[in-house]
DNA sequence: TCTTTTTAATTAACATGTTAAATATCTATT
DNA sequence: AATAGATATTTAACATGTTAATTAAAAAGA
């Protein structure tokens, strides 16, 4: 039974694998500082966006507010996150990167942004333009944002 | 720091977000089957496939073998597959539908083409086939198959 | 103001991802 | 045939995904 709905031609195996691919080139960078993808997610979206509640840097790093609880409880340990009550409204954390955080991802970004853009120079920019159009669309047809 | 290296704008993010999108349809029908995304690769794999080693099975669903491990010793006590040695080489161990496991997927897998026709009507097929080739020709890029 | 409802974050329980190591078997070399 | 190296699977330990429940605080209504 080989057709459009065989397994190999799924949509969303087909894009499990290729973010699989794009992520290999990631991973030594990744595993020479020590970090997760979702700990490096997390990381970057705070190095990007500053001091943000845990709600906004959840979406924000596309994880579940569950397992960034726990990934924050682990950084605040290791010192590279600070954990504060928003003044404004009690029942939101503000986190935000410690100087040693801060040196981390100094580093680390300069490093993935090499591993990116040599990514594009091999896939063409305009292929990548035309990919995330095409995912952007995607989404939209799925009704979703 | 608005550029093309923004977490937002990242390819990895964009692939993740954009299957999360697609899962998102399929996940009414696999929580109504009690499958997890992966317990569905592995038995669809096996009913469009039959008997497979559990190296080529891992392969075609996915995931790592030692995934596949915990949810063959999972699917063999709940008699929806069947574990038996290669005859040919003791290493290997060869997985089966049960007929329980054939009758699941009979039913999931009328489902799953509904919603996948559905998601095609959506997006366009057009549009799929277009996407699916950037995928692969951005997977082509990156040295991988 | 008091109660109810909603929201933000956390915790719990189980499944899977990831890296490393262990086990068993096969293959190649001598 | 005996050994060394390679392959297939499994197990272990820890991090994350997922669903459900819990806790605390804000918002809404009576």
């Amino acid at each position: 039974m080989i057709d459009k709905y065989e397994i190999n031609r799924s949509l969303a195996i087909n894009l499990l694998r290729t973010r699989e691919a794009v992520m290999d080139r990631f991973r030594p960078m990744l595993a020479s500082a020590k970090l997760t993808e979702q700990q490096w997610r997390v990381l970057r979206g705070l190095s990007e966006h500053g001091a943000t509640d845990a709600g906004k840097l959840a979406s924000i790093a596309c994880i579940l507010p569950q397992s960034l609880s726990r990934i924050a409880k682990n950084f605040e340990e290791k010192q590279l996150i600070k954990m504060e009550t928003d003044s404004n409204d009690a029942r939101k954390i503000i986190l935000s990167l410690t100087n040693n955080g801060e040196v981390l991802m100094k580093g680390a970004t300069v490093e993935s942004k090499k591993i990116y853009a040599k990514l594009i120079e091999d896939f063409g920019e305009n292929n990548l333009a035309d990919l995330l159009d095409k995912l952007d669309l995607l989404r939209n047809s799925l009704g979703k944002e």
